[in-house]
DNA sequence: CTTATATCCTATTTAATAGATAGGAGAACA
DNA sequence: TGTTCTCCTATCTATTAAATAGGATATAAG
């Protein structure tokens, strides 16, 4: 699992995104009540999306946050990544928030690791070729969808 | 990141597989010092097994624990539902620990939702065809080719 | 220039739970 | 009859996710 971190953190970006083509920009209340994310918890994780590099920000009224990179640009293994959000199942096969098995000598002879090492890759598979455009496009696809019946 | 506890799981259930064929049983004791588990952790753990119906215990000296199905038939995807290791990377995603989302009225308007669910279903599609007797296979061939260097 | 509205930043609290341990009861083999 | 094992319940501890607190700093607008 993916901490909730993680997640906010995707919802508050597919908002910002949805209004990335006209530059526009949205303060932490917005976005807070928008998504239904607990104020200060979002504003923690806005504030390290902007040390990370991944939005930009601006200070005083009529201020907020807004994406620096196109939606296309952003995909969600970033995002998870970057919030501390572990996507393997074992820490012996994590990219990001790897340890060795205290037991297990030789990794490259444990076929659990081998597998683990498979399923890791399906996952940032698709993780990483989905980017918040996509993510948008797809839930635009759900609704026409939903409307049809 | 599936817990510890589906991990010594998978050894200890891959270990009695070894000896499947000659219809052997492995104490506790024996169990946790190959696979350098905590003894008490995996008292809990084989009990559980047990109690799941994947394995058959035997009392008293000369006793233990061994496998009551083919290691064919005892795959992955099961060992870690039953140890409560969560597959999903969302609670909405989950079909042993699902919860819905606070927020998110229409799950089937949710793109997150969606991408979620691939990843899912990619991540079982594995662990779900992986059995003991795979890993155990898989194990013989890593061996192989690194002996051919 | 003052006020309201934002971000910024550090520190702290709280609650849940994974992981591990303790201690003894009951079974079976020698 | 003692030793070796499973069985069972209860408990401890440390870590961490999640959320909260409180104030400093910037800026738009009247």
């Amino acid at each position: 699992m993916i901490p909730k971190r993680s997640k906010y953190a995707i919802q508050a970006l597919k908002s910002l995104a949805l209004i990335y083509r006209e530059k526009g920009s949205m303060s932490i209340k917005q976005l807070a009540e928008q998504e239904r994310i607990p104020y200060k918890f979002l504003e923690a994780i806005m504030l390290q999306l902007r040390n990370e590099g991944l939005v930009g920000s601006k200070m005083g009224p009529k201020g907020g946050y807004f994406l620096i990179k196109h939606p296309d640009e952003i995909v969600l293994s970033t995002i998870i990544r970057l919030t501390g959000g572990p996507i393997a199942l074992l820490p012996c096969v994590s990219l990001n928030f790897y340890e060795p098995c205290t037991d297990c000598q030789h990794e490259d002879e444990c076929g659990l690791h081998a597998v683990m090492l498979d399923v890791r890759e399906a996952s940032i598979h698709i993780l990483s070729k989905t980017s918040l455009a996509d993510l948008i496009l797809r839930e635009k696809k759900l609704l026409r969808k939903k409307m049809e019946k």
